[in-house]
DNA sequence: TCGCATTAGTCTCAAAACGAGATCATGTTC
DNA sequence: GAACATGATCTCGTTTTGAGACTAATGCGA
């Protein structure tokens, strides 16, 4: 995903609305951590972890309908991002655990204004695609 | 996307954390939430038009790297859920303007708390990953 | 009057992401 | 010694996404 850096001449929208919001566009963190924590399952990972340490098959059990591919990759990037942190224990079989990093810990709660704007609105939100779809 | 009622007995993890956050999993509003704003433009989408109404090229214009093809899909898709309005003028050409509905608005001021998280903690994130991609 | 530009999309085709399910290595248990 | 559990990867086919050409109607300049 290569993105240019943009004058401000020809992006006076955005310009406005990401300074409105408080950062730059050039470097777009908004776009950086949106991507993932956006991402279809990271939320949902997250939101499990953040009630404790979960080891990989009771996150697959945790979200039932996530193929263990994107389990795998989905931790990896939140990984990668700092989110978690992964522990192995040289068990056998081996088990790994992954829990939330204080990085992890300290998005929670604006992600659980997310959240319990989505419990607050779903059913708005039911309405209105209902209405949209007769149409 | 079928999601099938799940008993307690089966999903523990879930469970618990799912009435943390205060919903109920056989109907999960939360991904029926998240999946929609946390896509990839969605909510770069709502921030431009939290800060004033735009026609379809100001939004194609404002991000650049959208295609029209998905500027448009997004856009119905925001419209489904109803988030923006859909204003079309019979000019010549016609011109459309899009803009938050109160439901929209109201999404807002979570979706800036997660801005501003993504804002603070970019250069974590950044460092994060750094760190991991050495190893 | 002959293009040419503008606007909001749509269409087509290629590329990337994703899901389902099989497969692997390994040591423990029966 | 065969089945089992675990964390992860591989292959394959489907879905989603991106790039870019194309449409309609009309005003504008040459």
């Amino acid at each position: 995903m290569k993105r240019e850096p943009l004058s401000k001449g020809e992006t006076p929208d955005i310009a406005e609305a990401v300074l409105n919001a408080g950062f730059d566009i050039s470097t777009c963190p908004v776009r950086d951590v949106m991507d993932h924590i956006g991402g279809k399952w990271s939320s949902l990972m997250l939101l499990v972890l953040s009630t404790k340490p979960h080891r990989f098959g009771e996150l697959k059990r945790a979200v039932p309908d996530i193929s263990q591919r994107m389990l795998t990759q989905t931790l990896r990037d939140l990984q990668r991002d700092g989110y978690i942190s992964r522990h192995v224990f040289a068990t056998v079989p081996p088990s790994v655990e992954y829990r939330l990093t204080p990085l992890g810990e300290s998005l929670m709660p604006a992600l659980r204004a997310l959240v319990a704007w989505a419990v607050d609105n779903h059913p708005r939100i039911a309405e209105a695609r209902q209405t949209f779809d007769a149409a």
